[in-house]
DNA sequence: GCATAAGCGAGACGGTACGTCAAGTCTTTCC
DNA sequence: GGAAAGACTTGACGTACCGTCTCGCTTATGC
């Protein structure tokens, strides 16, 4: 079932330190609360980290990599789709929760790097596998259970609605730099609701 | 005293030379054709354009900002809300060409670094005051337009409508990378006008 | 600094180039006083002297020629072998002026480009001819003089007798920086003389 | 200074590498047979060593210090006193080495440069305890030597009759730019050694 | 319990590009 | 029509990091 380390780790050496790999990682998330992606340097998180550099090359290939896998250890159990009694509340809390993670430094940074990567990119598959694949699953399993109980019209594309829903947030958050208030989030659910909705 | 010879005293010395700006601009559309952001130098750009780094240092503060200008100044005619016949077909033409845009690397480029800077930072203000407003405020005559005419509801919030018109679009090309295709335009303009139209 | 272009317009056309020369010169000296050589730029002393760059490469092909011609103007008269009663006063009132000459910046500069220029050079040739060679002649006269009146033995090598004299002094001033007091003005004229004086 | 860090682990970290040190060395004594003081570049210097620029800018401060080192290093048993029979053979061997170190472009170069440099400044200071300062303490002893046997006068002053003998040198080499047979050398050392010999 | 081996912090290495500065030239306007 | 102002190309500066490579350790496995 679990596909963990099952495999008899027989290597010998000294065993990979889990301990410095946390502290990279915090290192990670706290230096980019102050400088951005281009002017944060490796060097400044291994000394930050009290670590050596060759031990963040050991395990991620270059700094994109690192902030990537720092994006989405920390916002591992951060977002989630609860269940809510009804599809509307559902997706308000999924709509906020997700605004909050893309106004954090590492949620805008990781963002701009996807955004300027090519499609075929090992970072940009990472990303879709790890976290969108993921997440619009679970948000299409919402809308599922919404048809199931006749809340929502069967017809609907349900990547196009999912589109509509998270679009605007990323627009916003990403690229008008506005803050995101109930009314917006609101009216933006009620609009999609709109157009999906059974009638 | 002299007082006449107040008279279009325009600058002394050498003027700026059109011929070394446009060479830079084009050098750096050229370029990001085959390198991405990170790895695109100036030292590159100013080779490429016969230019010395010191006049690209003169005139833009850094490599963020030159891209922006080339993007501002590669697309300042290429959008356009053409007035078409009705409001669906106006931005149906203008999300395709939205698309294109972004799906280009100059595009993309810009949508990156717009996305990791700050909100008070020169570059998110300078996008936001040369590009993205004047063509909200465009897209918003058109919104206005519809409603004067009866074919959209005079309650509608212009933002938000224009929101999810935009946002899916940037979503895709950005993040999700992927191809858009007539459908989904229609779709996407479909679905937000049953929720702005009059009934 | 320099007070020039005043009036004084009383023909059409452009005022005398002489006043920006001695500017120039002017400004040169000045700055050798706060600036070493190779931190001293032409820009700055154009802008000191309120001169275009251009003026100043029209009349000098590089800065250590104009270093140069600065040192040779300022010292036109600043040295001259003085006709004392004797020999012994002559030479230490010239030795007493030499140490006060290279004991200046531009002094210190001047021979500090001519010591690591090669001896075929337009500027060692120039520096020789200018400056070296006349001063020598004149030294010459009196020693000739001396050697007239049988105050000298006749068969002294003139150009050894005057190393001696003036080698100890570039020595001290510039490579050992130490000062010159009368005691070793003393010393040293009386050594040489022990060496070349007739019984 | 601390006998007992032999013990403790000594610094750590990559050790410095002294083939890369000689490397440089070799190449800025090279390259100063093509290129003056201010032509030579230390990025020269760091392609023509193959090494990185930093590397040099790690362990030298400037390029006058570089130099410096690079001419103490060069001529570091290139100059000795040899014990000769008497004074007279002990000094023209000095002589004539020292005119042959200070013929070649490094020793040129480091001449130069310390005579423009200020009294007080960190070049000068090393130059004068690494170089000039030992070396007359050796000359001193010859002197001294030369009168506990009786061959010299026990009044004379050390120091203004090693300017005699080293002053002229400089000025011939340096400034004059003449060559310096065996007859100059003899003559020099006649007299200095008339001005200075018992009776 | 000692050898083997990989991981570790530190930091020097060969490089690349940075953003600055000045050199020497060129082009415009003004006097 | 010569001189100022100042933009131009060029190229070195000294700095900052890159990603790699020793060092002298430390920490595990396995013989």
């Amino acid at each position: 079932m679990a596909d963990k380390k099952q495999q008899t780790r027989q290597s010998i050496g000294r065993p990979r330190s889990e301990a410095a790999k946390t502290a990279i990682i915090n290192a990670t998330i706290d230096l980019l609360n102050e400088y951005e992606y281009a002017t944060l340097s490796i060097e400044a998180i291994a000394a930050h980290a009290g670590v050596g550099k060759a031990t963040i090359y050991r395990w991620w290939g270059n700094k994109a990599l690192l902030i990537l896998d720092a994006f989405l250890i920390s916002t591992k159990e951060q977002i989630e789709l609860l269940e809510k009694e009804n599809i509307y509340e559902s997706f308000r809390q999924q709509l906020q929760n997700l605004a909050a993670v893309f106004n954090t430094p590492i949620g805008r940074t990781v963002t701009a790097i996807i955004a300027e990567s090519g499609a075929d990119s090992e970072l940009a598959k990472t990303f879709h596998e790890s976290y969108l694949y993921p997440r619009r699953e679970e948000a299409k399993k919402v809308l599922k259970h919404g048809i199931s109980v006749g809340e929502l019209s069967p017809s609907i594309d349900l990547d196009v609605a999912l589109d509509l829903l998270y679009g605007p947030i990323y627009l916003r958050v990403l690229i008008f730099k506005t803050e995101l208030d109930e009314v917006f989030i609101n009216d933006l659910v009620d609009h999609v609701m709109k157009g999906i909705r059974t009638v």
